[in-house]
DNA sequence: CAGTGAGCGAGCTTCCGCTTGACTT
């Protein structure tokens, strides 16, 4: 008998061809599956609907016509010739909507001849991917139609909204069934920190005179509670029965106590369990990982892949903790090989989402391999990210920590008054899964001193400790991703990429910090948003989608059904999106809406309002990401009018910080006209103020203004530094120019298309050929965000 | 990147969800 090795070779034509999306995942099963079978990967999605308005055939029953992308064209290529020789099709795309879709999608591009069929699997294991095998179906046309109403939705809110901003708010802005619910969280949450009311109150502390630091906290006064931040609201409405303790009411009863003793009233003793966290999903991983090692989500999102490709970490884009039951298994035997066989509860405990909307085609985010603990050749952060995702767990699959929280309750008296003060401390008698993992924000339990009711103790100090209360916090990318997960808005592949288009227009950070501060349009848009279309900013929005897509998979409703609904018709959900874009095309003013009423002139009365940026300039697709574009034309800014003159705010302004006051300093800066200073080789060089403040214009050339210089009083002696770029340093022994350059990204030394930034301006001016060299000989840095 | 929005008007912008690479200074 010939071997079985040569025979599979010889008859090569006639093996099964099976598709996957990641190509990451075809080795991996190439090596379960043995060389009886081609492994082939879709790359994701590779076709799509048009990005026009016609994506969506509304006039033709909503048709959605799919066609290939650039990069789908290859992909089905390449797959048409792995088909030719293949004795059958087997579509082994991932197990949720999407990849139903993508199943479908191939059968219809590629159009087989031969037996087709779908199989499903949420880890990639001998025995899960062998088990698929026998498990064949055909495609579910009901995900198939319910994944077409979700891309339809989607394209009609994109296409159909976005234009209604263009011609309502100002130009190039967007709107859309993810980023617009986004958008007013950081929207609302800015509002909210610019109404909120700080209140000023106390605390006292009393340190308490023993061995060891104890500190009892003023609790009541008279029984009435001492307000805490927890009391307070945003308007700075004490909740009752607590009250405020100001100053110098702290300051008389630090003296009416002083020297008394207090007394032990109640000593509470409570249960302490915090269970192990569940295994990672996208989200969690991105916001612990953001919050530790403080990356960008696009930094952490890359991390996670290039551990996927290392082979290193399970699939990164996943909504469940689950894990499989081999992981399951090996997770709990490394926990007692490291901890002992008491170490993991008796069974494991299990990680099903509570989400409706989770789809679970994959596992949990989780190491491939538990005996890999520092696998060697990473990064130091992708160590640290891979060191984390081995914790957590491994950490899953151990015992609750637990241990006894006492609470004990003092009391002093003086003139008639009696108060209350509280010390709590926690004594752990089983770590637990803290030995290998603890959250950011746990706090770590202390043990309290033993106290016996009825002792006395004295006091060593009474300590005021004066607080105001803090506004809600802005969302960074890390807690955005969190509110994102829980309102159950987005996918996991998208949290990341959503974060990059909001930054596109709607949200920027302040260097080297991570909150997201709302831009004017931001607000201009949210609040034409919340004003016009109520249904789409509904936090409830996906769900409500989600519940109707449900109906479809189960053949309760039909994608047309669905979608004409939600664009027509409208129903109980929903309200016809097209009669809502209807009416607020026709009975919004903008005029009557302007971003903000910052206030009226103090001598002239006159209103000043601040509104977004008109329609006449624009700036394209293209010159945003840089390319060669059309002429220059940049994207229009806030402003406000007074006395017949416009005044600019920049877009990336505080909200809060466009007061009355602010407008009043801008009116009354002296306007600086353009000047022509002098001449330089020919040219006229003048100074001109523009969108980002002053600058020196010579022919082509613009270079910025330094601070340091008045653009009212600039002379053409003081801006002749500038004037030597671009300068040549001479030419490297192969030739090339070397040349110091002033570019859009700052100075910089070039040479045969080769760049490197010089960091200063003083660098750039005394810089030798020498050292530009052995810049660009460096290799190049990777480009920060910024 | 480069304006102090008169008027005219053509032409442009835009979604979410799957995947990887390629990546300015």
């Amino acid at each position: 008998m010939a071997t079985s090795k040569r025979k599979s070779k010889e008859t090569s034509a006639t093996r099964p061809l099976v598709i996957v999306e990641s190509p990451n995942k075809v080795k991996t099963i190439s090596k379960i599956l043995g060389e009886d079978f081609v492994v082939r990967a879709s790359v994701g999605h590779f076709a799509d609907i048009p990005a026009t308005k016609k994506g969506v055939e509304i006039e033709n029953d909503f048709a959605l016509s799919y066609a290939l992308t650039k990069k789908g064209v290859d992909v089905i290529d390449g797959l048409r010739k792995d088909l030719a020789n293949a004795s059958e099709l087997i579509l082994a795309t991932d197990a949720d909507r999407e990849g139903e879709m993508i199943a479908y999608l191939l059968d219809f591009f590629l159009k087989p001849t031969i037996p087709v069929s779908r199989i499903e699997f949420r880890s990639i294991t001998k025995k899960e991917v062998l088990a698929a095998l026998d498990n064949r179906r055909q495609i579910n046309m009901e995900l198939v139609e319910a994944a077409r109403a979700r891309r339809a939705l989607d394209h009609l809110v994109g296409f159909q909204v976005s234009p209604v901003l263009w011609s309502k708010v100002r130009q190039n802005l967007s709107a859309g069934r993810v980023q617009s619910p986004a958008l007013r969280l950081i929207v609302e949450r800015e509002m909210d920190r610019i109404k909120f009311v700080e209140v000023e109150y106390c605390g006292v502390d009393a340190r308490l005179e023993m061995t060891g630091e104890v500190t009892a906290g003023l609790r009541t006064i008279n029984t009435v509670p001492v307000a805490t931040s927890k009391d307070i609201d945003e308007a700075g409405v004490v909740a009752a029965p607590a009250e405020l303790l100001l100053v110098p009411a702290a300051q008389e009863l630090v003296a009416r106590l002083s020297g008394a003793p207090l007394t032990v009233a109640d000593s509470k003793n409570s249960k302490y369990t915090r269970k192990p966290y569940w295994p990672y999903t996208t989200s969690t991983l991105l916001q612990d990982v953001l919050s530790r090692l403080h990356l960008n989500s696009n930094a952490a999102s890359s991390i996670l892949n290039q551990l996927y490709e290392k082979g290193l970490i399970s699939y990164p884009r996943t909504d469940s903790a689950q894990l499989a039951p081999w992981t399951t298994e090996a997770a709990r035997e490394q926990v007692i090989a490291m901890f002992g066989l008491n170490a993991v509860p008796e069974t494991a405990p299990r990680f099903p989402s509570k989400k409706r909307s989770a789809q679970e085609a994959h596992e949990a985010i989780r190491p491939s391999d538990f005996g890999k603990r520092k696998p060697a050749g990473l990064t130091a952060q992708q160590l640290a990210v891979y060191e984390l995702i081995w914790r957590r767990t491994v950490a899953s699959q151990m015992l609750p920590a637990s241990g006894t929280t006492v609470t004990v309750t003092f009391t002093a008296s003086a003139e008639k008054n009696d108060y209350v003060f509280t010390a709590a401390g926690t004594t752990i008698t089983e770590p637990g899964f803290r030995r290998l993992y603890s959250a950011v924000d746990d706090d770590e339990p202390t043990p309290l001193a033993t106290f016996t009711v009825g002792d006395t103790v004295q006091v060593r100090e009474l300590v005021i400790n004066e607080h105001i209360t803090k506004p809600p916090a802005r969302f960074t990318e890390s807690s955005l991703i969190k509110a994102l997960e829980a309102e159950e808005i987005g996918r996991p592949s998208t949290y990341v990429p959503i974060i990059s288009s909001l930054r596109n227009e709607y949200v920027w950070s302040k260097q080297g910090d991570q909150a997201l501060i709302p831009t004017v349009s931001a607000v201009a848009v949210c609040n034409f948003l919340n004003s016009e279309f109520k249904n789409l900013m509904n936090y409830k929005f996906t769900r409500q989608m989600e519940d109707r897509l449900d109906a479809v998979v189960e053949g309760a409703d039909t994608y047309l059904n669905v979608v004409r609904n939600f664009y027509e018709v409208g129903d109980a959900t929903w309200c016809s999106l097209k009669a809502t874009i209807d009416a607020a095309l026709d009975t919004y003013k903008p005029e009557d809406h302007p971003v903000k009423h910052i206030g009226l002139h103090p001598e002239t009365g006159e209103s000043i309002d601040l509104r977004a940026g008109k329609s006449f300039a624009v700036r394209t697709k293209q010159q945003k990401s840089a390319k060669k574009g059309r002429g220059a034309r940049s994207s229009g800014s806030p402003y406000f009018k007074y006395a017949g003159r416009n005044f600019s705010v920049p877009d990336a302004m505080e909200f809060g910080d466009i007061t009355l006051d602010f407008a009043l300093a801008l009116i009354n800066t002296p306007r600086v006209e353009n000047r022509v200073i002098g001449e330089f080789n020919g040219e006229q060089v003048e100074v001109r103020t523009g969108p980002y403040g002053p600058y020196i214009a010579r022919g082509k050339v613009n270079v910025s203004l330094p601070k340091e210089l008045d653009p009212a009083t600039v002379t053409m002696e003081e801006v002749l530094p500038l004037m030597q770029f671009p300068r040549s340093l001479g030419t490297d022994v192969d030739g090339e120019e070397v040349l110091v350059k002033l570019g859009q990204y700052g100075p910089h030394v070039s040479k045969a298309g080769e760049n490197r930034s010089v960091g200063s301006l003083e660098i750039a001016q005394s810089i030798t050929l020498a050292e530009a060299l052995e810049l660009l000989s460096r290799p190049k840095k990777r480009r920060g965000k910024r």
